[in-house]
DNA sequence: CTCTGTGCAAAGCGTTTGCAAACGA
DNA sequence: TCGTTTGCAAACGCTTTGCACAGAG
């Protein structure tokens, strides 16, 4: 069983039943955007307001429990924070995958090349998936 | 001279003044916001309305003669459609640059990994400018 | 001349805010 | 008990729409 009590506290959020079930909700489904967030919280609390969701998904933001995913041509998506991962996105379907790639070179790469110092990628890639090819 | 009345043309787009005027700062620019276009077109065309930049965003979109980049925790900006390439940005000054990167091996790695047939990659990389530093 | 584009005002929609009651610790 | 969170309703801000006039081709 997975105790996101602590882990909310961990980050300074009390762990309420709507966060738990948001957070549940993101384990189980990998990637959600508010709207379909909105509709499976409906499920389990019937008059639960858009505004708690909003409300919690931005302190969990702030707190870095959680992640946006900015996604071209879609709406953005959440999703727990965990290692370091790229996206791929069917465009058909929507489907989204997390891969594990190793950038290290492509960052060194960029780094040299724009004399920037670099803390953060992020990369989507979009195409089609097994099922809608 | 950029004559982009007949680039606009060839996207279906009528070269009126404003869409010239659009096309010119970002081509100046290399990336605006909606914010920022604003701005600037209001110097040109002092009653110019924001329901105008929107509209023609919208149309240039449409017609893949700009680009929207969706960047982390800032608002998108807009660019003309040049070759694939990434995005390096500054947290601190917000200083967007271009770099050309191969990202070849990347994506058949990630099309290996995710079962996906990939035709596009986004990637943006975040950090801070050698001015910032 | 015809059809499209512009500017203005109003409408729309997703997100945020204020507040009283409920609740977690 | 005390401070935080929830749900509701209202407010906000960005984006889109409808329409009459102006302008491109």
């Amino acid at each position: 069983m997975n105790n996101y009590t602590e882990i909310l506290r961990q980050h300074n959020l009390k762990a309420t039943p709507q966060r738990l079930e948001i957070t549940n909700a993101l384990y189980l489904n990998g990637h959600m955007s508010i709207e379909r967030l909105y509709e499976i919280m409906l499920k389990k609390f019937s008059s639960i307001s858009l505004a708690t969701i909003y409300k919690n998904i931005n302190l969990m933001l702030e707190a870095s429990f959680i992640q946006e995913v900015k996604i071209p041509d879609a709406k953005s998506v959440y999703e727990l924070t965990k290692e370091a991962h790229a996206h791929v996105i069917c465009s058909e379907c929507g489907e989204i995958v997390d891969i594990e790639l190793n950038l290290d070179s492509v960052v060194s790469n960029a780094a040299k090349l724009s004399n920037y110092k670099i803390n953060k990628s992020d990369l989507i890639l979009s195409g089609t998936c097994k099922n809608c090819q």
